[in-house]
RNA sequence: CGCGGGGUGGAGCAGCCAGGUAGCUCGUCGGGCUCAUAACCCGAAGGUCGUAGGUUCGAAUCCUGCCCCCGCAA
């Protein structure tokens, strides 16, 4: 059986790698055409594309794969997975491939179809996600499902923890997925009523939500695109935190400040502790490393942007 | 030429503007106190101040070149 391999991100890597390990012959890879990223916009190949030009896999980058799926048809393959690819596929490409095309997503679907699933899961305070195989449709992640299976999310998951474990489960999952394909033994499950989510930004912490959804927000949004705040003249971004004891006094305050205690804030209910901090120009550090540097102590506010 | 911050013992910072014995907090190690401790007290080790030049009696500090790290924006 001869396969293509569509995707992008950290997420797809391992799939990739799974795959081949498993002796699936992966004939090309199709990723994201190279984005200026940085400082200096140096163009960046995606981690995916990284992987594939190590093991020699030739690698389709088009614009706009709609447009221009010639080079993809060349290929000839059997069937294609895709995991994160990032462009929508057309009937047209559907068609392509006679074993059909198999989708690796990172959510239980129906639930939270679309851009940024792992985050929104974590946003949303879910107790569990987990990852679907499904036969690739032209709707948004709605195709018939062919394997799904949990992952818990810990207090401390952040996108970054949990996108690892993900991939893992979805690397395990396709190459199970592949065998039964090419054994013919595929049963499907209609999805039932589900919903989309939106990609995620980066964004400013509103001390006023609880500390549960304060913690939510900045893991969800760890290590990109990152939740920030802003103290005096500093702006910080954050890259994990966790709900502790409050006290009365008003959200944003800073209730301790100190190399053994950290740095804890206030929120509108129950308190954070900001665990990893960025201040801005400087590298990420530990609240404990953050807070020996004395710019912040205690009794001092963070303040939205009016 | 997109805007900006920064490189000082293992870590986080101060000192630089107004050159003159390298400072603070944390950590580490040793000792003390204590039933005990991540608590407290005492002490110690550890730094060619990113790098190459220049100015000077003297440079972490002033001038010039270079390297590296990072935030925002794309």
């Amino acid at each position: 059986m001869k396969l293509v391999f569509a995707g992008t991100p950290e997420f797809a890597v391992k799939p990739l790698r799974a795959l081949c390990d498993a002796g699936f012959e992966i004939a090309a890879v199709l990723t994201q055409p190279d984005r200026p990223t940085g400082r200096r916009g140096t163009l960046t190949p995606s981690p995916v594309k990284v992987l594939a030009t190590e093991l020699g896999i030739p690698v389709l980058q088009p614009e706009k794969l709609k447009e221009d799926f010639s080079a993809l048809q060349a290929v000839g393959a059997d069937g294609m997975v895709t995991c994160a690819y990032g462009q929508l596929l057309t009937q047209e490409v559907l068609d392509l491939f006679p074993l059909g095309v198999w989708n690796v997503h990172a959510s239980l679907l129906p639930a939270y179809r679309g851009a940024a699933p792992i985050a929104r899961a974590i946003m949303d305070g879910a107790h569990e996600t987990g990852v679907t195989i499904m036969k690739t449709d032209i709707g948004m992640d709605t195709g018939d499902i062919f394997l799904k299976e949990c992952v818990a999310i810990e207090e401390d998951d952040t996108c970054g923890t949990l996108t690892d474990k993900l991939s893992v489960l979805g690397a395990k999952l396709i190459v199970e997925a592949m065998k039964r394909v090419e054994a013919g033994k595929v049963e499907f499950t209609k999805q039932g009523e589900g919903f989309n989510c939106k990609k995620v930004a980066r964004t400013e912490v509103d001390f006023s939500k609880s500390a549960s959804e304060v913690s939510r927000l900045i893991r969800g949004l760890s290590p990109a695109p990152l939740a920030f705040a802003r103290i005096g003249e500093l702006t910080l971004n954050f890259y994990q935190a966790a709900v502790v004891e409050g006290t009365d006094a008003p959200f944003g305050t800073v209730l301790a400040a100190t190399p053994k205690k950290g740095l804890i804030v206030a929120c509108g209910e129950g308190a954070v502790r900001l665990l990893e901090v960025q201040p801005a120009g400087s590298k990420k550090m530990t609240d404990r490393d953050f807070v020996n540097g004395r710019k912040v102590s205690e009794g001092m506010r963070f303040e939205p942007v009016l």
